[in-house]
DNA sequence: CTGTTAGCGCCTTCAG
DNA sequence: CTGAAGGCGCTAACAG
């Protein structure tokens, strides 16, 4: 019993087939008795209009395609939920691929033809030239944390050298001078800038840069603090490049006796809802990912609605000052 | 500049509309060089087949829609984690569509038919009636904590009620006798059963039982601590029915400067990753929501491959006992 | 106001 | 092996 078409519709209310989709969209230039007459045999019938083939009709979706690198840990499942948000405020869909760290993941994007009106792509780590050749040049597409191949798209870019640089020099004020970064993985463009900001004002204060490379993942996070414990001279602040390797070398740091922030102060990059929960609560730098996952659904929409938009928007992180970060001379007025 | 169609690689290739469908789709029966030519137009053309007449066409979309409550929170976002990867593996698309608390909110159902092959429901706190009406009839559906009036829809049905049973054999176990429980919003299934459960181990041992309403939102657990600080005879023991708030909690008993566990245990429910990482790290009923995602995924994939599934898999919540709950008398031998 | 007629872009019989 | 033709379900002119 497949579901009933249009056309069963029609047959059932004895009008033509025109008629019950003016009458079923409220077209306004349908008889009252007439329109009420298909409503009641479409709802008799349990009839649902098929939005597939309605969109190919009118050649137009309402839906918006998410290409994230991932879906695992806060970070992307705060921007999937800001998009969320704004998209069934504006009653759009979303539909999801995520490249699972597969650069060449982009290939997908192809797919999405069709099925939705707009993209919304985040790869910080997409090989750029594959991002240029796979980038649908039909479809409205925003980029956040992408390379810069692609102008005239709207984009969102974090300023991730800024915010580390405004990180150093917090560690910096509070006390440290022997800062190790905790990097995100090489290539990866959030990762890359991050790295230059740390260099940036480490030279500045003539102080010599160390950096460890990690993967954004907790457990690199882990793996840098015990190497760190082995160390004879041992660092007095580390920086990763994100919330969730700051906190796996918390955890560890911890764990070997050592006290955060007086033997050693931690500091973050995300500020993801994790980071006000572990203790002490994490010091990091704010990028409000949600709210630019929103931004981007607004943008697209009014794109939809004609208007164009080729900006690119600069995101600058703040610096969420929390215990993991505190001047030991701040002791005591720790919340 | 609208995109070559399969029309336009037909002209330019010189072949009927047909043969480009074959060629590209590989179906064998077309001679190699035609194939090849065909192939390259099409890439010259920067053609790419439009995913939603194919779907029209083949009534198959190879999307599956899934809808949740919310993506606040880690809970849910879990959940979509453990989907997302599944159907990635599988070539599947997710269709995104939330009901952001609204319990009315399956009207959207609808809108996915003709965009998906298949659904996933998690609707703890829907109206039952209504989803007996909005259900499509057309689209197997997998159901996830859903109201009891869909038979022979395949679901998932968390056992909430002996979770919550041997979360409170747990409290008791480590000494306490005090013990609340903070519920979920009235009406929600997991709530309610989480209750029942509580009920049903608090008058086995004789206990009195206390119910505080949240729901299951972190500043519930706020609030439901403070008014527990303010009690003149106050709780040993704090049970809310999920982790969020109970970390809410949490953090609230100790910044009145009680002690978790000494003064007061807590526990949650879910074990979201964040359990692990507060201080202390939050005991709790491990549902293991992801992987409940990634076997919907794959039950709707048997399904549609053809085999035939009503059944409904009982999830047992296993009890995760970590520092938050540990009895005074184990003090010391907290990892 | 209502019905008829073309498509939207693609796939798939059915003939050759 | 290849082309012509019909149809997936719906919407939108275009006539009446």
């Amino acid at each position: 019993m497949a579901h009933a078409t249009i056309r069963d519709v029609a047959r059932a209310a004895n009008v033509s087939i025109a008629t019950v989709s003016r009458a079923l969209n409220g077209h306004g230039n349908v008889r009252a008795n007439l329109r009420e007459r298909v409503q009641s045999v479409a709802a008799a019938l349990g009839y649902v209009p098929h939005t597939g083939a309605r969109s190919l009709s009118l050649a137009q979706t309402n839906a918006i395609g998410v290409m994230l690198p991932d879906l695992h840990g806060e970070f992307y499942s705060e921007a999937l939920r800001g998009m969320d948000g704004e998209a069934s405020a504006r009653g759009l869909q979303l539909l999801l691929s995520n490249m699972h760290g597969d650069r060449r993941g982009t290939e997908t994007l192809q797919f999405m033809r069709g099925r939705v009106d707009a993209l919304i792509l985040m790869a910080p780590d997409i090989d750029p030239e594959r991002l240029l050749t796979h980038l649908p040049t039909s479809l409205p597409t925003v980029l956040i944390s992408c390379p810069d191949v692609a102008a005239d798209h709207p984009q969102f870019r974090i300023d991730n050298a800024a915010g580390a640089d405004a990180m150093v020099e917090h560690l910096i004020a509070s006390g440290r001078r022997r800062i190790v970064h905790l990097s995100g993985p090489r290539g990866n463009r959030d990762a890359e800038e991050r790295i230059a900001g740390y260099r940036e004002a480490m030279a500045r204060h003539g102080l010599s840069p160390r950096i460890l490379t990690g993967n954004f993942e907790e457990e690199t996070g882990t793996a840098a603090a015990l190497q760190l414990i082995a160390d004879a001279e041992r660092a007095d602040a580390l920086f990763a490049a994100n919330d969730m390797m700051a906190i796996g070398a918390m955890v560890a740091f911890q764990r070997a006796g050592l006290a955060v922030p007086d033997d050693i102060a931690v500091a973050g990059f995300d500020d993801i809802p994790l980071a006000r929960f572990v203790t002490p609560a994490l010091s990091t730098m704010r990028v409000g990912i949600a709210e630019i996952g929103a931004e981007a659904v607004s943008r697209i929409a009014a794109i939809l609605a004609g208007e164009t938009d080729t900006d690119v928007r600069r995101i600058v992180p703040q610096i969420i000052a929390r215990a993991s970060t505190l001047a030991k001379t701040e002791k005591g007025r720790q919340l």
